[in-house]
RNA sequence: GGAGACGUGGCCGAGUGGUCGAAGGCACACCCCUGCUAAGGGUGCAUCCGGGCAAAACCUGGAUCCAGGGUUCGAAUCCCUGCGUCUCCGCCA
């Protein structure tokens, strides 16, 4: 959420930077409902003195017993103009409130502008994609291949986009996730936290899921929602909290499955486990002092960077252009793996400042240097998508004889394991 | 799931219809006093949103005593619903 003093000081401004992400901002209907708001609200707020006054002055005229009925009947003509004004302040602070939820957090002025993905900017390439002397299979094929992925039995049992992994292969994906856990606690500072799947409406609402993307969730007959991102619980735990000045930065990291409806997105990546209804994903979250939040993106995406390289996984670091951010990021890198059997770059990892923009919403702040509450900054990014990584471990660690190498650092969470092959 | 109790400021805790945004205490900040040790005195100390104002300070108005409705001239206080906490019982990994 923007700052509603933002836009009523500089709305052309604010219209302006929004442009570059391509939304039109209906300034008009924000300038009209913003004077009648100020009109109504003056109005009111004198009325309601007005009674404020008057029933203090009953109270003082009973406790002496006289007779207050002259006041109690001034009072009481008050009530329908009140009322009415009470009514209609409620309601357009309601449509402005509507108005301002929906509005996308502005771009960083370091962020490219561009329409869409083709206008990222790539900021660096690390490690050399490896040759092969054969067509590489898909991780589909290699996974079937080993009897180690079963995608049909899946969509048996619950529907298409779900996976299902036997054996070592499954033991992989754990490892995995161990892993990354294990490098960011112990290496990078980050403090692990367990937190639920199933959130309430209002946490949605903080990081920026509702209202504007009901659609992409899934949603439970009680009105919780399965978490998309464990950015939602871990980012909400400072939600209406005021943290101590002292107690910044805070580092989370939190293992959890993902869910996502996918709705708009039938037709695209339906071979394999690229985009599924249900993932796992290892993510990060750092709150800071707003001074300080632009070197905590580049740390925190370092740190996403460092399991790829640990995994020896060629990537890169894309630069998302003003188009293609996210609604509540001000600016975003997104990390691309190298997956030869699509002879492309994919996202595994999206890594993002939120300035202020969830932290107004949750109201979450910290108290600065003069004991002021000041809203925080949040980033987040993932550390990194499993089921991504898993595939391009498949598809980069494969071998002519239809194996899997399973990379170095792994192996440990492996029982010494050196590669997966037919059980 | 059943029965009961409860939900007040950073914390504890008073307040059961009226000069209450809320006594008192603790914690915290500053000042004074004291040449000795967790001594005494004073002051300040919730958040959000308006207006004065373009901003800081300041002045001023409104809202907030779990949330949402209701009764009333007036609600922390009464009523309803929801949520949460605690105790007992049941069930359960």
């Amino acid at each position: 959420m923007l700052d509603i003093q933002l836009l009523r000081k500089d709305l052309a401004n604010v219209a302006q930077r929004l442009a570059s992400r391509g939304v039109t901002l209906d300034t008009a209907r924000i300038e009209a409902l913003e004077a009648e708001r100020k009109n109504i609200q003056t109005r009111t707020q004198d009325l309601q003195a007005r009674r404020n006054q008057l029933s203090k002055q009953i109270g003082m005229a009973k406790g002496k017993g006289e007779d207050a009925s002259a006041l109690m009947n001034e009072v009481s003509g008050l009530s329908d103009a009140l009322k009415a004004g009470e009514d209609r302040l409620a309601g357009i602070q309601e449509d402005l409130a509507g108005v301002l939820m929906n509005i996308p957090n502005l771009p960083h002025e370091s962020v490219p502008v561009g329409k869409d993905e083709h206008d990222n900017q790539e900021v660096r390439r690390v490690g050399i994609p490896r040759e092969f002397a054969y067509p590489p299979l898909d991780h589909v094929d290699i996974g079937e291949n080993l009897e180690l992925l079963d995608l049909p039995t899946a969509t048996k049992i619950a529907s298409s986009r779900f996976a299902l992994m036997r054996g070592s292969l499954a033991r992989l994906h754990r490892a995995l996730a161990q892993f990354m856990l294990d490098t960011h606690t112990q290496e990078h500072g980050y403090e692990e936290v367990y937190v639920p799947y199933l959130v309430n409406a209002e946490s949605m609402r903080g990081t920026g899921q509702l209202p504007k993307f009901e659609e992409d969730l899934f949603k439970l007959s009680n009105g919780m929602y399965l978490i998309p991102t464990a950015e939602v619980p871990v980012t909400n735990i400072v939600r209406d909290e005021i943290i101590p000045a002292e107690n910044l930065p805070i580092k989370l990291v939190a293992h959890t499955p993902c869910f996502r409806s996918e709705a708009g997105s039938y037709g695209r990546d339906t071979r394999g486990m690229i985009r599924q209804h249900q993932f796992d994903k290892v993510e990060m979250v750092q709150f800071v002092r707003p001074e300080d939040s632009y070197a905590a993106l580049e740390e925190l995406t370092g740190h996403a960077e460092a399991i790829l390289q640990k995994l020896d996984l060629p990537y890169r670091v894309m630069a998302l252009c003003s188009g293609d951010i996210g609604f509540s990021a001000a600016k975003t890198y997104d990390l691309e793996v190298w997956l030869p059997a699509q002879n492309t770059y994919r996202e595994i990892s999206s890594c993002s400042n939120f300035e202020a923009f969830q932290a107004r919403r949750m109201q979450a702040r910290y108290r600065d240097s003069k004991g002021r509450p000041e809203l925080i900054h949040t980033i987040n990014g993932s550390g990194l998508a499993v089921g991504r990584t898993l595939v391009a471990i498949l598809e980069n660690y494969q071998n002519p004889d239809g194996s899997v190498t399973i990379p170095q650092v792994l192996r440990p969470y492996m029982g010494g394991l050196t590669q997966l092959a037919k059980e």
